[in-house]
Parts: C-alpha cells; sequence; structure tokens
DNA sequence: CATGAATGAGTATTCATTCAT
DNA sequence: AATGAATGAATACTCATTCAT
C-alpha cells in the first residue's frame, strides 16, 4: 500500500511537470514546433515516461489544455465582489484581462484555433468552457443585478453577448493577430467606457 | 514583343494557379502542415518553377494573403444599398457574412492568428486590413447617417466598435475554434437583433 | 550501471562506424557531393542517429578530420630510430609518405583545402598541425642534431622549411591535382636526393 | 562575308564576356556553389545562349582555367630583367608572386585541386602547366646562368625544384589553406632568405 | 518501471539543363 | 540565333514514436 502510494504520488507529480512542461513549450513554439523531446528534458523525464502518461502528442495538448481550462474556471470564479455595481462590473472584467494575459489565455487560444482543424473536438469543448461558459456566468450574474433592482429587466442573455463582444474587440483581437500585445495603458478607461454603454442601456438609474 | 507578352501572360497565368493552389492547401492544412511539393503538384507546375514566382513559402503565404485581402477589399467596397436604414445595415452585415465565409475569410483568419506569431508583420497588417480598415468603414458610414439625422449625433468610432464586436460574437469567434461552422440558419434573426440593439441606443426614431 | 556503460559503449561504436564512412565518403567524392544519407547508409545507420551524434555536416566533416590528425599525430610520434644520420632522415621522410599516402593524408588536404573557403577555421588549424607542427618538430630534430655535432650549428628553421618545402614539392603538389598519384617508383632516390642536398650544406661531415 | 564576320565577333565577345563571368564567380564561391545561371546574369547573356557555347558547366570550367593559363604563361614570358644575379632572382619570384596572388591563381588552384577528383584531365593539365612549366623554365634560366659563369654548374633541374619548392612552402602552402592569406610584409626579405641559400651553394661567388 | 538511443518518413530549397516561342 | 521559363532530381535536416536493456 505504502509502496504503491508512493509510487503513485511521484507518478502524478512526474505528470504534473510534464504538463507544466508542455504548456510553457507549446505557448513558446505553438503545437507543431514543440518538440516532445523538448518536452520531456525541460519536464526532466525521459521521451518513453512522457510516452507513458500521455499515449501521443495530441493526448498531451489536449491534456494540457484542460488544465489550463480548470485552472482558469477555478480563478474565474473566485472573483473579488465590488461594493456598487460599476466596482462589480469592472472587477469581473479585470478578472476576464487577467486571465487572458497574466495566465496567456491569449497565447493558448491562438494554438487551439491553430490546431482547431485538426483537433475539432478540442476546438469546440475550448470555445465552450472559453466563450460560452463565461457568458452564461456573466449572463446568471446579470439575472441577480436585474432581480436586485440594480439593471432593468432585460435580455440578459443578449446583455452578456454585448459584453463579451466589446471586451474582446478592444482586448482579444488585437492579441491574436500580434503576440506582442499586452494589456494597454488605458485598459480601465476603456472598461469604463464599455460598462457606460452597458448602463446606459440597461442601468437602472442607481448609481 | 509578341513573344515577350506571351510569356508574361502564361507566367501570371501560372502565378494565378500558383496562388490559387497555395490559398486551397494553406486552407486544408494550415501553413505549417501544407506542403510546398503539394500546393506545386495542385497548381500542376514544378517546385522549382513555385520558387522562380516565390522565393519562399513564407513569401507565397503572404502573396497569397494579400490576393485574398484585395478582392476582400474590392468587393466590400461595392455594398449594394438599401431603402431605409435597417436595410442598409443589414446588407452591410450581410456583406460581411458572406465574405467571411463564402471567401473562407474565417478560414485565412485562423491561419494568419496560427502563424502571426512566427509572421509578426503578417498579423499586424492582417488585423489592420481586416478589423481596423472595415471599422473606419463603418464609423464614415454611421457619421452619414448622423448628418443624414438617422442616427443620434454620438460617437461614430464607438458605436462602430460595438457593431464589430457583436458580429465577431456571434459570426467569426464559433468559425475560429470549429472549422466546420456555417452561416447559421437564424442568422438573419441574430442580425436583426443586433441592429434593433444598436438603433435602441443611436437611432433617431425614424423607421 | 552495466546499462548505462553497455550504452556508451554501443554508442562511441555507432560513432567510430560514422566517422569512418564519412572519412570513406569524404575522400571518395569531396565534401559538397558526398551526401548525408549515403554517409549514414555506409555506417549502417540512420540519418537521426547521425545527426544526434553530430549536429551537422560541417560537425562530422570537422570531427572526421580531427580524428585523422589525431591518428596522424600519434603515428609521426613514434617513428622508427635510425643508426646512420642519413638513416635517420631517410625514415623521417619515410614515415612522412606512409602518413600522406597510407593514411590518405593527400587526400584529406586535398578536401579541407576545397572547403577551407567555407570552413576558414578547420582550414588554419589544418595548415597549423600538418605544416608548421612537422616542421617544428623536424626543427627541433636538427637542433638534437647539431647538439650531437652531427650537423653544423645552422638556422634549423630554414633548414627545416627547406626540407619540408622539398618533400611537398615531389610528394604532394602532385597528389593534390591527380587522386590516382601513388608513392613514384624512385621515392627513395629521391629522398636520398634531398638528403644529399640537405646534407651537403648543412651536414658536420661524418658519414 | 561582312554580316558573318560581325557575327562571328559579337560570338566571340559574348564568349570572352561569359569566361570573364565564370572566372568570378569560380573564384567567388567554387566550383559547386557557382550557379550556372548567375555567370550568365553577370555576363548579360541567358543560359540558353551560355549553352550554345559550352556544352556544359564541366567545359565551361575547363575552358575558364585554360583562359587563365594562357593569361599567366604570357603573363610570366614577359619577366622584367635585372642587372644583378640576386636582381634577376629577385624579380623572377616577384613576378611568381604577383601571378599567384594578384591574378588569384592560388584561388584557381584551390578551385582545381577540389574539383580535380573529378576532372582528372584538368588537375593533370594544370599541374603540367603551373608546375612543370614554370620548373623548366627555371631551369633553362639557371642553365644559361651556368653558362654565363654566374652559377656553378650543377643539376639546374633539382635547383629549381628546391626554388619552387621553397617559394610554394612560405607563399602558396598558406594560401591554399587560408583563403585571406595575402602576400606578407616581409615577402622580399624571405625571398631574399631563400635566394641567400640558393646562392650559397648554386652562386660562383660573383655578386 | 524507466531509460535514451535509434529510426523512417517527411520538408523546404537549389541547380544544371532543356525547349517552346 | 537568342531567350528565359520550366523542370526533376537531389540534399541537409527534423521529429514523433518505439524498443532493447
Amino acid at each position: 500500500m505504502t509502496l504503491e502510494s508512493y509510487r503513485r504520488e511521484v507518478s502524478s507529480a512526474k505528470r504534473a511537470d510534464i504538463v507544466r512542461a508542455a504548456a510553457d513549450q507549446f505557448l513558446k513554439h505553438g503545437y507543431q514546433r514543440a518538440a516532445v523531446a523538448d518536452i520531456a528534458r525541460v519536464a526532466d523525464v525521459s521521451t518513453a515516461t512522457l510516452y507513458k502518461h500521455f499515449g501521443s502528442k495530441e493526448e498531451l495538448f489536449a491534456a494540457t489544455v484542460e488544465e489550463v481550462q480548470n485552472a482558469v474556471d477555478d480563478e474565474f470564479a473566485q472573483q473579488p465582489p465590488g461594493a456598487t455595481l460599476a466596482e462589480m462590473l469592472h472587477n469581473a472584467a479585470r478578472t476576464y484581462l487577467s486571465l487572458q494575459f497574466d495566465r496567456n489565455l491569449n497565447g493558448l487560444m491562438r494554438i487551439v484555433i491553430a490546431e482547431s482543424g485538426r483537433h475539432p473536438k478540442l476546438g469546440r469543448r475550448m470555445y465552450l468552457s472559453f466563450v460560452n461558459r463565461r457568458r452564461d456566468g456573466a449572463t446568471a450574474a446579470f439575472d441577480k443585478m436585474v432581480a436586485a433592482g440594480w439593471l432593468k429587466p432585460h435580455d440578459t442573455h443578449l446583455s452578456a453577448t454585448f459584453m463579451g463582444g466589446m471586451m474582446k474587440e478592444f482586448f482579444v483581437w488585437p492579441a491574436l493577430f500580434d503576440p506582442t500585445f499586452t494589456i494597454p495603458e488605458d485598459a480601465d478607461a476603456k472598461i469604463d467606457e464599455i460598462i457606460a454603454v452597458f448602463l446606459a442601456r440597461y442601468g437602472a438609474g442607481h448609481p
């Protein structure tokens, strides 16, 4: 038992090392040019061991993406609350930005988009996770705000779509085409602009 | 003279064949996995001839993208007019969709996004062409509508950004992650939804 | 331990095979026309394995040259002694010939000369090894002969240069331009001629 | 007649252009890497025209070498005379140097040596022309000096071989292995050294 | 269970030579 | 006679995956 559990522990530690190394290399070089041998070297593991854990490069890639997805989902769920309505919205937007840039979700998206021809399932899953699930989260949040009387009653799914489109237009599209793109200096101003537009239409008039 | 012009004609015909074949293969397999030899074979040309026309795979790719860009720019400029304001907006949105799907701009974007790490200039150029230039076009159109009294005076650049974000959220993002994604059945309904939202905020009240 | 040492042994055996095959092919076809794939085939090894051992064709070439250099240096150091002065000189000259022809140093020089435009470091290193180092060896030997009273006191570096020039003029130059050139029948006579000239000028008069 | 002769003239002018361009490219890039297309371009001629004049790259190369040989032979025959014996010898040595370096004979030799495996005839011819013929010239000159009483009667063929070996040892061997090698600053001193050695053995004692 | 050496199939690019005009 | 576009064969190098130890 003890031996077995020790082995399992070591094994899962190696697995985590591999996934970390894979994320590192995939983000640095893209799927195609990231060499399995390099990933193994960075993870300090032999290629054979890597293949024991993941049957193929594709599988390793899928696992890597999933890992990031889970981490991102967790982080997104733990948003700091805000005192006022505008503050809450601002905080949510900031969390979004931090995920996209600090956790390099923009980079990951670029790779998944690149490979979505060859990995259709992966692409669809990522879309669900990174676009739909978040929109659903926003919809639910907006519903609460409506119930609380902070927002006018309205089609919250539509307004969530709005918000998502606006945020992406400002902060994600440029990053997809330019990997050196970082959070712009006037990000807060832009976020406030977006929120102003949103509140002008859907706000209940309270501050 | 005749000889020279004959040669130029044949040569430019071959060039066009090559670009067509390149677009085909790049869209099918992505930049990395599209083999130069295959492109040459599809174009019914030897690889050496291909390399006479385009010094490298990168150059060929850039030429392919540029070709599509020019075609798209031309087509976008020739939009059908509309009788009413809503019709005009609807037509513009439809033109946008036709470009993205019928000319496979979504696919091209996917490839450029995939390669923008390795081809930063290409990525930036495409962003300017496909995102900024179109937004500027929309901004100018909205300005005219304001001048005509069809829209309220407002920040047209912002509203154009809005429209772009909304359209992409519905019609481009899903396509980036799923190459089989086609124009949805309810596209017109979605477009109308977007326009309704837009007019509710910026319309001058006329039909 | 055993596994590791086993691997090392196998690996170094393959390395040696590759170098042998490379020497063979380079000598047969020259650097440019020797195909890496052919070298691998002759060594009974895949090209990938070859590239594991040597990062590039250039590196393989440098290693091949170095290998021969080391072997030649060793062999040159173990010259048979001679009873008389003339015999000693004759033996030295014969060792020189044996290296140039039996170990195909003439052929190797031809290739390095051919590539010295593209591999300047290799060319310079080989010149130092195959021309300067040997001349220094001869200079030292002559100094001893002077000290022993067998040769007149004189500028031994100059006389060594002499000897080197004479030997090359007879035995190396023809080989550079004609790969089929072998040790001529009258080599001993020519060597004796050279020694006679040398002794007539620098000999102390003893037999 | 006139038309025909005109054509012949133009044709031979083009031939000369091609040979010039070929010499240029071969010296710059070596035989293998000199591209026929580049030679044609430099000569301002189509490749087809080039192939009309020379059936193959090899043929062109042979013609190029021959051309240089002829030019060198001519130049070597027109040596400036000298007042004293030492001066005559010095002048001859200087002519030798000028050919080797200024006309880039060292570079040409390097290429011929490189290709002598594939072009045995060319190699042998060049050896005859550049080594034997010159040695015969020197032998004849030395014979005259003996007849004039300036040199002791001796085996002039042998002494000519001596001189050739010495000169090459100092000025040609380094250049073969290092293309950037130029005439050294102390060339005159080295030449005088060689001549001193020569005269010490073969001089008749007159200044 | 872990290793890392070995592999074979693949890829972009070059170049001497030919041929329709 | 002259052109230059077209070719096919060749070449160095890479990488996901396996297997003997």
